[in-house]
DNA sequence: CTGATGACTATAG
DNA sequence: CCTATAGCCATCA
């Protein structure tokens, strides 16, 4: 078997090993109830990647607008909305979150632990 | 290859 | 509450 037996992972391995890993963590966003939130590194982990929060970040940063994916639920660890305070994803995320009957106190975080999603 | 970047996180002061 | 620091890892120049 030419080739077979080789432990190289060629570039093509190596981009298809990484669409994967975005479709598992696609997968584990799609599955947030709405009206829940999961953090970042929540979802790598349910997605059996640890340590992979900047990873979900990553898998996020180029989302055309109108995906069905909700990107929204997943915020940072410290129960607050990772984007820049003001941006534009900043409040389309609180509004969409709001919507869904997330709301946040005055500080910034999410009101309650009980938005906190942990899987099924 | 190296170094920088980032929608992250945990810990310390 | 804040900042600093270290660890993390795919991606990019």
């Amino acid at each position: 078997m030419a080739g077979s037996g080789s432990n190289k992972p060629t570039k093509e391995d190596r981009a298809q090993a990484a669409e994967e890993r975005r479709q598992r963590l696609w997968q584990v966003i799609s599955a947030i109830p709405p009206g829940r939130v999961c953090s970042y590194g929540g979802v790598a982990k349910l997605a059996g990647i640890p340590n992979g929060a900047r990873q979900t970040a990553w898998s996020l940063r180029y989302l055309p607008r109108d995906t069905k994916i909700p990107w929204f639920r997943v915020i940072n660890s410290a129960g607050r909305i990772a984007m820049p305070a003001g941006s534009r994803g900043y409040r389309e995320q609180r509004r969409r979150l709001k919507a869904e009957g997330v709301t946040f106190n005055k500080s910034g975080r999410i009101a309650s632990r009980d938005f906190w999603w942990h899987g099924d």
